[in-house]
DNA sequence: GCCCGTTTGGCAATCGATTGCCAAGAATTG
DNA sequence: CAATTCTTGGCAATCGATTGCCAAACGGGC
């Protein structure tokens, strides 16, 4: 049984074709014990291992070292267009440091995680990146409880966990002075599912800044999305419109959201940004290509995980034991889903569509 | 030195809370293996390993067998709209199967995937999966010599690579009856790079169906792409127009295409269905909510990764050495971007433009 | 010329699972 | 009852790299 044709050289091959130990190339090879070789021996080794295309087995380096180069990425689905370019930022972030990505989706269900992490644990991930963490959730806590991890994007409150997010307050601070200033003063919402950092920050900020800059409704308009898609957004948009109460703008959670409110509104010939104004929140792709093209906050989805890379990465090799929290600043984009309130307007979205509907 | 508290039971610990050698435990879990173990045993054995929670060390079991149910997946850029939805598919695909994937972006630079290649080969990848072909690479089929490798969604010129695609042709053939159908007579063209096989192929038939249903123009109007993305479909359409040629409708050879070319034709006054009928390619995500929405090709993305996922699994595992490819049918979506030609509008949007021109 | 300290490099155990080979005991047969 | 076959399960080598420990070899000081 001869060994398989093509296959890649070992640390004995080299170690033959020098003429020494296999113990030496090792050494010669490894950064942290070059002293133990002389120079011109390392040359040899070095020239003679560069030659032949030598690269250490990862099983075998994994084996004894339990250290694999390799980083579990969990998304709830990455056809949702905010995680490819976080993804994207992962890789690139990990490439950097010779780490690969292994990634899962789990549809944002809590047993389908607990099945991937399951899945990656044995094939020795050196840490985890999460971007798919509910508020609260112990069973992922027990489940990584030996493991390295930080989330990007959400957050978790379980405070072990180092994690990458976005200023998602700065960002509802911006869309709301920016509404205000365009004369709009009676603001709904269309929060996001309150069991994700990202939903029940942005509500809450919401809620805040509607008072402070007095710009909400007296009673809140605010309808609850149960996931952050389009068929959401046109659910909540229905609901706000049969509450009955008048607005002028409606704040999204996020621009899938808006896009769903504004095909819902349409559908009620309640034209966006005519009859009212809508913001989303992460300038997805082609967010500018929508019509209207949206008003929304652009946050650094590419750089929030390259910094997560970094962090697990840091994590990883150095033993860091005190998790970090990095906070990324976002942007306002003024596009066309937002307009002036004029004098002239005084019907609002709230009302227009019921005074059709009494026509009809 | 002992060992890492809750470091995970491996087959000794099963052994010895069974009382037998280690050997037996690794025959009575193997399926191949289970007949030289008597019922009984067997039974404790499953029992006792499931108590515990063993699971394989995925690095001994990778060092001994050389598998590591580990697949490499190559794409140009996950942030393209078109490689969610495959790589959805592939890993829902592989996890059938128990497998995992590797994630990387090449950007379509050769350089790159080599080194990315390179990066997952000493990790013991069982296959490559590669959705970023170019017709050919002579380079690719070096590097992979002794992988299992297929493609996605694009062929290479190597006969040796099985394949999963969609019906390019039959998707032309529908674009350009639907256009015919509806009046169209001079139909020009975004092609998109003739180096990949989809840009390759979506010409070719383009070419060939203007010609068997008479739509096309006297002398060819084609503009080529040098890449999918919107800003060459802007560029492509402003080619177009320099030409000076009437047409009264565009087939681009992606979404991205003509997204990119509704914008640049907008910019000219030259508007989408009004003026010129446009068609897109992959029916991505957002193409029904974009303004106007777009008559596309609808392809089955998650279909292909899964097929691929499926592929690669039976090249491991049942060292299947004839390629085989899969050809998935398209779908014709027909949306706002495409309109009749009425009889009133004998003005074709090559011309309109230049006379705005001139009157300016 | 002897002793001691420092390089330099080899030996061998180890990580965890797989598997060919062998042996003991059970079962079958004449 | 003896001989033979079958079942069951243990032994030990192996995959490739790492690393603690030990032993030459070498140089310098007295």
């Amino acid at each position: 049984m001869r060994k398989a044709k093509r296959s890649r050289p070992t640390l004995k091959d080299i170690a033959r074709e020098v003429g020494v130990h296999v113990s030496t190339i090792s050494r010669a090879l490894n950064p942290r014990s070059t002293h133990a070789v002389s120079p011109d021996l390392m040359e040899k080794i070095k020239r003679a291992s560069r030659r032949r295309g030598y690269a250490p087995n990862a099983a075998a380096y994994l084996l004894k070292t339990n250290r694999s180069r390799t980083i579990g990425v969990i998304i709830p689905d990455i056809t949702d267009p905010v995680f490819p370019p976080i993804i994207r930022g992962i890789e690139d972030g990990l490439a950097r440091h010779n780490y690969v990505a292994i990634l899962a989706n789990t549809d944002g269900d809590a047993r389908r995680q607990a099945r991937v992490i399951e899945t990656m644990r044995p094939r020795g991930i050196d840490g985890l990146i999460l971007a798919s963490v509910a508020r609260h959730d112990k069973e992922l806590s027990a489940l990584t409880a030996d493991m390295p991890a930080v989330t990007v994007s959400r957050r978790t409150d379980n405070p072990r966990f180092s994690s990458v997010v976005h200023d998602e307050d700065d960002g509802l601070r911006r869309v709301l002075t920016h509404l205000a200033s365009l004369g709009h003063r009676r603001i709904a919402a269309i929060a996001g599912p309150q069991t994700v950092s990202t939903g029940y920050n942005r509500y809450s900020s919401y809620v805040r800044y509607c008072e402070e800059l007095s710009v909400g409704l007296k009673q809140p308009l605010v309808s609850f999305a149960r996931a952050f898609n389009e068929m959401e957004g046109e659910r909540c948009a229905e609901e706000l419109l049969v509450a009955d109460k008048p607005f002028t703008a409606v704040v999204c959670a996020n621009d899938r959201l808006a896009v769903g409110a504004i095909t819902a509104f349409r559908r009620h010939k309640i034209e966006c940004p005519g009859d009212v104004s809508i913001t989303g929140f992460n300038d997805m792709a082609l967010a500018d290509r929508l019509s209207p093209p949206l008003t929304t906050i652009r946050v650094q989805h590419t750089k929030a995980g390259v910094e997560a890379a970094e962090l697990i990465v840091d994590i990883v090799e150095n033993a860091t034991s005190e998790p970090r929290h990095i906070v990324l600043p976002v942007e306002l984009i003024v596009r066309g889903s937002t307009r002036a309130l004029t004098d002239g307007v005084s019907e609002t979205a709230g009302h227009s569509r019921n005074r059709r509907e009494e026509l009809s």
